[in-house]
DNA sequence: AGGGTGTCGTTGAAATTCGAACTAACAGGA
DNA sequence: TCCTGTTAGTTCGAATTTCAACGACACCCT
């Protein structure tokens, strides 16, 4: 248990550092640029609202919530589906691209420097490779 | 930034999986767990309030917060510091002691089951070293 | 003693989270 | 076509977290 101690202390100390960033540089949450973040990797910069809350794992109504503040910042911009009345599309506006990329440097910076830094290339492909495990079994179930 | 991504995902999931069974098992929140757990590993199961919002890294209003609603159960107690008038010891009860043992076993399984079986001997030495490599880092500045 | 500075824990307001209930819309079969 | 069950997204209420401000006390230095 020794190391769930350690994941979880640094986890949170991480998750600290990277929300002050992120909030003094933008004003933004961590789960809101996670949000972007997702979208800005898809092909045609956006996602389904039940794909977008799987990918980012998070609530739904989180979801829902965490869209809105961003469609008010005019980042993020919700579309209808054409295939599913149901449906409504996540979009990353171009203000929001521009956004992301103003951001991502300085939280880049903030994760090499408090986790990757610390870590031998061994120890770096040994850690993608145990969460990439550990996210696979619990996504598949 | 795979590691992270991977690393970021993990602790979502595990999160989501831990508090869904704390919930059941005893409508406890992970957090609040995670005083009680504190609580016990010390000598007299008691810690002054600023120490134990350092070591469980939550904010002193979270900790306030989540060792009223601990009092309420009964699972802690709240006791005057001799030596600083200021200070507030937060104390396991016995039936808080109980509570948890009847929890961690519960706790430990899924922790198991959803990170740690999936790890050789060697990743479990490597996360650990890593982990607390980064813990100590984030602690010491 | 006395005054300035810092620390301790609590409080209040605002933001965010979740699960549950809800509405609307799809899908498949009788 | 109509029923039934499932899925999408939102809304609602409760719980939790954070930061900032506060009052009380401690510590130090003169």
């Amino acid at each position: 248990m020794a190391a769930w101690q350690a994941f979880l202390n640094a986890s949170h100390l991480l998750e600290r550092r990277v929300e002050e960033q992120l909030r003094a540089d933008a004003g933004l949450t961590h789960g809101q640029y996670e949000v972007l973040a997702r979208l800005s990797a898809t092909a045609d910069r956006r996602l389904r609202m039940s794909e977008l809350a799987r990918d980012v794992i998070v609530s739904k109504s989180a979801l829902t919530y965490q869209v809105s503040r961003l469609e008010e910042r005019g980042l993020v911009r919700r579309t209808n589906c054409p295939s599913d009345d149901r449906g409504v599309f996540a979009e990353l506006t171009d203000e929001g691209m521009r956004c992301l990329e103003h951001l991502a440097p300085g939280h880049v910076a903030v994760v090499r420097a408090n986790l990757i830094d610390h870590l031998t290339p061994d120890d770096l492909t040994a850690l993608t490779r145990i969460m990439s495990k550990a996210e696979a079994s619990m996504r598949s179930t």
